[in-house]
RNA sequence: GCCCAGGUGGUGAAACCGGUAGACACGCAGGACUUAAAAUCCUGUGACCGAUGAGGUCGUGCGGGUUCAAGUCCCGCCCUGGGUACCA
C-alpha cells in the first residue's frame, strides 16, 4: 500500500509557504495583535538536539493557532551571538568569532527551517550585528545619561535624564533629593557643587548614575588574565585549566538595577508566570523590612576592659572569661565618645533587649580603627583569613562558628547595656549594613555564636529556653524587655521603631538583597562600551557616532600587562581619547530583544514608538526555567527603565511566561571490569582456568560468571586481556568492576548494542585492544581469537541512564536525523506528546512509532487504494459526535497549553473514525484545521487534495460544538459503600430522586443489596450513585 | 537548612471541580494477511486469588486523618529534580 512521503511533501510545503508568505507578520491594524516569542537561543557550535525544539513546536503551534483564530501574529526568531564560547574558539584556532557565529547561525537557521516553524525569518536579529548593537550600545548611554529620582511617579520612583539631576546640584546641592546612588555619595550644597571642577563633578555623577563606573570585587583569575563568573570558579580555582583564582577590587562599569528592587519585586504581582518562576525572582530581590539602629561607641578610656579581658575568640578552646562583665546594664550615656555609631540593619527590632554583643563583617570599613591594640593582631589576622578564603569555602563550613573580638563596647541604645564588639565572617559585608546586632535568644546563628564564645543568652519572648537555641517565633509575647513587654512581634515592631526615631537612634527601614549588576567583561567578543576618557573623567560617544565597531585585534586574549583583548587593538580612541576596553555581557543584547523584533530594520530608533505601541508586550514568552534570575530580571529592568524614559509605553516585558521542561537523554553504559590473574593452576576462589601454549605460556583461560537470572556462563577468551567491557547484568567470577564508559546511543537499540557497528567504529587506526563480554560469547578488536563469536551474533546490553543530553554523554539525538527518519511532522507531534510540557521526560526514540502511525493512518485514511479520495455524504450522529469531542477537547486544551492531551484526542478521534469507516469530507476537513499547527505539513497536503483555497494555515480553526456532543444517557458507575460495582445507562435529564427510584428498581442492584437495605443512598446527577451499607 | 516543582503499570503518561484509577501511545504476547518479511489490521496486557470462567482482594512514595466517596483535600514523614545559600 502507497504511503505518505514526507520528505518530499515537507519540502514542498515548506517552499510553497515562502512563496505565499503566509509567515510574514500582518501590518493590517484592525487585527487583534498576538506576540508569541521563544527565548533567545545562543547558536553554538554542537547545533540543535531534540531538546531544543520542545519549547519552539510549542510556540509555534500557539502562533499557528492565533493566525487561524484571526490574530496578527508576531513570531520571530534570532539569536543571542556574542558569548563565550566563540571567543575560546576564536583563541584556540585563531578565526574570528564572527566566522564561527555565521557558520552555527546558518546551521541552526537550516536545522529550524527543516522542522517547519512559522517564523517570519524576515524580522531575525542578531545581537553582534552592528546594525543591532548600535542600540544596545544606545540604550547603555541612555542609561548612563541617568539617575533614579525616588520621588518620581508617585513616588515608587523612576529614571530621569541626568541634565535635570544637574540642575538640582546647581540650586540645592544633594538638599531635598532623593535620589539612588552609591552608599557613600557625599553631601553637598550649591556653591559646593559650582564651585567643582570638571573632574569633581564627573566623580559626583558617578554616584547617581544608572550605569556608572565603581570599584567591586570580583573574581580575578591571573593566569587567564581575566575576571570570572562564580560558576566558573570551582573549589577555589578556574574550572578550566585549574588556576588560582583571588578576590580583587576592579574598576567595572556597574547597572544600578537595585535602584528597580521595589518595582522589580512588585511588579510580579501582575505577572502570568508560574509562581516557582515569581518565587525564585523574589527571594533574589530579597525584600526585608526592619531597622537601621545605630549603637553609640563607648569612650575608650571608659572601657572596664584591660588587654585580654574579652575572650580568646576564633577557637573557641576558652569562652569569653570577661563575657559576663561584658554585659551589664548602666547608665551609658556620659560613656559615649563621639565617634560615629556604629550602624546596623535588623528585621526584629522588637528585640532590642536581647542584645548581647554586636558583629561586623571582616570587610566592613571600620573593623581596624574600631580595635584595641591588644586586639590588634588578631583581628587584622582573622581579616586577612576571611579574605583568603573564597566564597566556596566559607559556604564549605556554614555550621562552623568563628570569630574574634575588638575589645570596644557599644552602648544598646534603648538601656544603655554595654554590649562587646566583635568581627565575624557569618556577617556579609554586601548586606545591609555589614554589621549586625547579636540577639542569641531570637537568632539561631547569633545563639550558635554566643553559645561558642559563653556570651549572654537573654530570653525576650515567652518560651525562649536559653539553653536549648533561639526562639525566631513573632507570635510570643515579650519578656524582659520593658516597655515591649506584653506585646508579639507585630505590635512590638512599630513600638521600638518609633521609640528609636525618638531618640534619634534608627529608623524603620526596608533592605534589598539585590546588588547593582556587573556589567564589564574582560572579553573580546561583546558590545564596545561606547565611553572614552578624558581628561576629567568618562566621556560618552556621541549616539550619531554609532555603532562603536569591535575593533579587529591581532590575538583573542589579554595583554600581558593583564588588559582586556581591546586594549590590543591599533588606535582604539575617540576623538582622541582612549576607549574603554572592557565590552558589555550577553545579557546586554538579550535585555531588549524582544522590542527589535516589532521594527527591526529602523535605523533612527531601537523601534518606534508606533510599532512598540501596536505590538505592547510579548503576550506568550516560551523558555526554560535556568534564566528565572538572570534574563529575566534584567529584561525586566530595561524595560521598566526604557518605559521611564518614554522610550516605550509599558513596563514589563512578558506578561505570560511558560518554561518548557528539559527532554533528558538515555545514557547507553557499558561496565568495565578487572578480569581476574591467570594462573596456570585453577584457584577454586576465582575459579579461573587457563590452557597454555606450545611454548607453555598460557594462551587461552576459561572465564566463569553468571547472567543477570543466575544462570551460570563460561566463556573461553584469550589470556592476554586483563580488562573487558561486560554486558549488562554479567557477573564474571574474580573480576573487580573498573567504572563505565558511554557508548553513543545511536549504536543502542532497546539497550542491545549493534555490536558489529560498534566494532568497526572502535576499531579505527587509534583502536584500543579490547575485549567485549556478552551472555552468549565474547569479541576482540583483532577479531581472530580462538571460540570468538561474530559481532553480529554477540548478545550484548547496555545499561540505561537517564541525564541531561550532552555531546560528552554521548547521548545526544539529533532533530535532523529524526526528520529524515519521521518527517518534521512527526517529531513536533512526538514531542508534544511525550508529556506534559513543563516537565522533564527522558527521549525515547522507540514511542515515536505511534505518533508516527497516526499521521499515516490519518493520509491513508484519505487515500483509500493511494489515491485521494473522500466522501461528501452528511455525516451520522456519531460521526458528528466524534469529531466536536474533539474539537472541543482540543480548544479547551490549547488554551492551557495541554497538548500531550491534545495529540491523544487526535489519535482517539481518528481511531473512532476509523472503526467507523468514516472518510466523509465534512468531517476530515475541520479535523485537518484543527491539526494543522501540529502538523502543518500533512494537513497542507490533505488541505490542497481536499481542493481548497490559498493554505490551512490561512483557514479558520474549527470550534467544537457541544449540541453535537449531546447525550441521553449517561452511564452511571454503581458504588457499593465507593467501591465500582457496575455501570447502568440512566437517562441524563433524571433527577436526583428519579434516578434513585431507577436504581432501586434494577435488578443488579438486587442482587447486589442482597437482604441487605442501604443505609443511604448517594446520588449525584450526571456523575455517580454510590449505595452505603 | 530554606523555597519551588514532582513521586500513578515494564515505559512515556491520562484522570481539568473530591465521583468508574491507568485514557492515548510504546513495549510485550497471541492471531489474521503474506511463499517469507516489512507494513497493516484484530485480540490481550496493573498485581494477586480464582480454573483460562463468573467473581473477588489489593493497588497512585510511606503513615495517619476528613468524607458516602481521596491519585486529588488536611497533618506528619521519605525520596527525586530545580533554585538558593550564614540575608540579620
Amino acid at each position: 500500500m502507497s504511503e505518505y512521503h514526507f520528505a518530499e511533501e515537507e519540502q514542498r510545503w515548506q517552499a510553497f509557504w515562502v512563496e505565499k508568505g503566509i509567515h510574514h507578520t500582518p501590518d493590517d491594524p484592525e487585527r487583534p495583535t498576538y506576540y508569541v516569542l521563544d527565548m533567545f537561543p545562543y547558536p553554538s557550535g554542537a547545533g540543535l538536539h531534540v531538546g531544543h525544539p520542545l519549547g519552539y513546536i510549542a510556540s509555534d503551534i500557539m502562533a499557528r493557532y492565533h493566525r487561524m483564530r484571526g490574530y496578527a501574529v508576531l513570531h520571530p526568531m534570532g539569536f543571542d551571538a556574542f558569548g563565550l564560547p566563540a571567543e575560546q574558539y576564536a583563541i584556540q584556532t585563531g578565526q574570528h568569532p564572527a566566522q564561527t557565529t555565521k557558520e552555527n547561525i546558518k546551521r541552526y537557521t537550516e536545522q529550524l527551517k527543516k522542522m517547519g516553524f512559522s517564523y517570519d525569518w524576515s524580522r531575525t536579529v542578531t545581537t553582534s550585528d552592528p546594525a543591532y548593537y548600535r542600540w544596545t550600545q544606545w540604550i547603555f548611554l541612555e542609561l548612563f545619561n541617568s539617575w533614579f529620582d525616588r520621588d518620581a511617579q508617585d513616588g515608587v520612583g523612576g529614571a530621569r535624564p541626568i541634565n535635570e539631576l544637574i540642575r538640582h546640584f546647581e540650586v540645592h546641592g544633594t538638599a531635598q533629593l532623593r535620589a539612588a546612588c552609591a552608599d557613600d555619595a557625599p553631601a553637598f550644597g550649591a556653591t559646593d557643587w559650582n564651585g567643582f571642577n570638571e573632574s569633581e563633578r564627573s566623580e559626583m555623577l558617578m554616584h547617581y548614575r544608572l550605569a556608572y563606573l565603581a570599584e567591586a570585587r570580583v573574581n580575578w583569575c591571573p593566569a587567564l588574565g581575566t575576571v570570572l563568573a562564580n560558576d566558573e570558579v570551582k573549589d577555589g580555582v578556574s574550572e578550566r585549566g585549574g588556576h588560582t583564582v583571588e578576590a580583587r577590587m576592579m574598576r567595572q562599569w556597574m547597572l544600578r538595577i537595585t535602584a528597580y528592587s521595589a518595582r522589580l519585586l512588585d511588579g510580579l504581582n501582575d505577572l502570568d508566570w508560574s509562581d516557582a518562576i515569581k518565587e525564585q525572582q523574589r527571594h533574589w530581590i530579597g525584600r526585608s523590612t526592619g531597622a537601621r539602629v545605630r549603637f553609640s561607641l563607648e569612650k575608650t578610656g571608659n572601657s572596664h576592659e584591660q588587654e585580654h579581658a574579652q575572650g580568646q575568640g576564633t577557637d573557641g578552646t576558652d569562652g569569653a572569661d570577661g563575657a559576663d562583665r561584658a554585659y551589664a546594664v548602666g547608665d551609658g550615656a556620659d560613656a559615649v565618645g563621639d565617634e560615629h555609631p556604629i550602624e546596623v540593619f535588623t528585621t526584629r527590632p522588637d528585640t532590642l533587649f536581647g542584645v548581647s554583643f554586636l558583629v561586623l563583617a571582616p570587610e566592613h570599613p571600620r573593623v581596624m580603627d574600631l580595635t584595641l591594640p591588644a586586639h590588634q593582631a588578631r583581628v587584622e589576622h582573622y581579616v586577612l583569613q576571611a579574605q583568603l578564603r573564597s566564597e566556596r569555602e566559607r559556604m564549605a563550613e556554614v555550621k562552623t562558628v568563628s570569630g574574634v573580638p575588638t575589645g570596644r563596647y557599644v552602648i544598646n541604645p534603648l538601656n544603655g547595656a554595654r554590649v562587646p564588639i566583635w568581627v565575624a565572617d557569618y556577617v556579609l559585608a554586601g548586606y545591609g549594613t555589614g554589621a549586625v546586632m547579636g540577639v542569641p535568644g531570637s537568632d539561631e546563628r547569633d545563639w550558635r555564636f554566643a553559645q561558642h564564645f559563653k556570651l549572654p543568652i537573654i530570653a525576650v519572648v515567652e518560651g525562649t529556653d536559653p539553653e536549648k537555641g533561639a526562639e525566631s517565633t513573632r507570635t510570643a509575647r515579650m519578656i524582659n524587655s520593658d516597655f515591649l513587654n506584653g506585646y508579639t512581634a507585630d505590635d512590638a515592631i512599630p513600638l521600638a521603631i518609633e521609640r528609636l526615631e525618638q531618640l534619634g537612634q534608627g529608623e524603620g527601614t526596608t533592605q534589598y538583597r539585590l546588588r547593582d549588576a556587573i556589567f564589564s567583561r574582560q572579553r573580546y567578543w561583546g558590545e564596545p562600551v561606547p565611553i572614552a576618557f578624558g581628561a576629567h573623567g568618562p566621556v560618552a560617544v556621541d549616539p550619531s557616532d554609532l555603532p562603536l565597531l569591535l575593533p579587529a585585534v591581532d590575538k583573542y586574549l589579554p595583554t600581558e600587562e593583564g588588559e582586556p583583548p581591546l586594549a590590543r587593538a591599533q588606535d582604539w580612541t575617540y576623538r582622541g581619547m582612549p576607549l574603554e576596553t572592557t565590552t558589555m555581557p550577553g545579557w546586554a543584547g538579550s535585555s531588549w530583544y524582544f522590542l527589535r523584533y516589532m521594527d527591526p530594520h529602523n535605523i533612527e530608533e531601537f523601534a518606534s514608538r508606533a510599532k512598540t505601541d501596536r505590538w505592547k508586550q510579548v503576550d506568550l514568552y516560551m523558555g526554560g526555567a535556568e534564566h528565572a534570575t538572570g534574563h529575566l530580571l534584567y529584561a525586566r529592568f530595561w524595560t521598566q527603565f526604557l518605559f521611564d524614559r518614554g522610550c516605550i509605553g509599558f513596563r514589563e516585558p512578558f506578561r505570560r511566561l511558560v518554561n518548557q521542561g528539559m527532554i533528558q537523554g538515555v545514557s547507553a553504559y557499558m561496565q568495565r571490569v578487572r578480569l581476574p590473574e591467570c594462573s596456570t593452576h585453577p584457584k577454586p576462589s576465582t575459579r579461573v582456568l587457563t590452557e597454555t601454549n606450545k611454548n607453555g605460556e598460557p594462551s587461552t583461560r576459561v572465564l566463569t560468571g553468571t547472567n543477570k537470572n543466575g544462570e551460570p556462563l563460561r566463556w573461553e577468551c584469550p589470556s592476554a586481556y586483563t580488562n573487558a567491557w561486560i554486558s549488562a547484568g554479567l557477573l564474571i567470577d574474580g573480576a573487580e568492576a573498573a567504572g563505565k564508559v558511554s557508548v553513543d546511543v545511536g549504536l543502542v537499540d532497546q539497550n542491545r548494542l549493534n555490536c558489529a557497528e560498534w566494532k568497526q567504529q572502535e576499531t579505527g587506526p587509534d583502536a584500543k585492544d579490547w575485549l567485549l563480554m556478552g551472555e552468549n560469547g565474547f569479541i576482540t578488536a583483532a577479531g581472530h581469537a580462538p571460540h570468538e563469536c561474530s559481532a553480529d551474533e554477540l548478545v550484548f546490553f547496555t545499561t540505561p541512564e537517564v541525564e541531561k543530553m550532552s555531546k560528552s554523554k554521548r547521548n545526544v539525538v539529533n532533530p535532523d536525523w529524526v526528520v529524515d527518519q519521521y518527517g518534521a511532522d512527526t517529531l513536533r507531534m512526538y514531542e508534544m506528546f511525550l508529556g506534559p510540557l513543563e516537565d522533564s521526560k527522558p527521549w525515547d526514540t522507540q514511542g515515536i512509532e505511534g505518533v508516527y502511525r497516526f499521521l499515516q493512518k490519518l493520509w491513508r485514511m484519505c487515500h483509500p487504494g493511494g489515491q485521494f479520495s473522500l466522501e461528501q455524504g452528511e455525516p451520522t450522529d456519531q460521526e458528528w459526535k466524534s469529531l466536536h469531542k474533539l474539537l472541543l477537547k482540543i480548544g479547551a486544551d490549547i488554551e492551557r497549553f495541554s497538548f500531550n492531551t491534545c495529540v491523544s484526542a487526535f489519535m482517539i478521534a481518528v481511531n473512532e473514525l476509523q472503526s467507523m469507516g468514516c472518510r466523509k469530507q465534512a468531517i476530515i476537513d475541520p479535523l485537518v484545521r484543527a491539526l494543522a499547527p501540529f502538523a502543518p505539513h500533512l494537513c497542507e497536503s490533505l488541505w490542497q487534495s481536499m481542493g481548497m483555497p490559498d493554505s490551512v494555515h490561512l483557514s479558520a480553526f474549527p470550534v467544537g460544538d457541544p449540541e453535537r456532543v449531546r447525550e441521553d444517557d449517561y452511564n452511571y458507575p454503581i458504588q457499593e459503600n465507593g467501591k465500582m460495582r457496575f455501570n447502568l445507562n440512566l437517562p441524563r435529564a433524571a433527577s436526583a430522586d428519579e434516578l434513585q427510584a431507577l436504581v432501586m428498581a434494577n435488578p443488579r442492584v438486587h442482587q447486589l443489596c442482597g437482604d441487605r437495605k442501604p443505609k443511604r443512598v448517594v446520588v449525584v446527577p450526571g456523575r455517580i450513585v454510590n449505595l452505603v451499607f
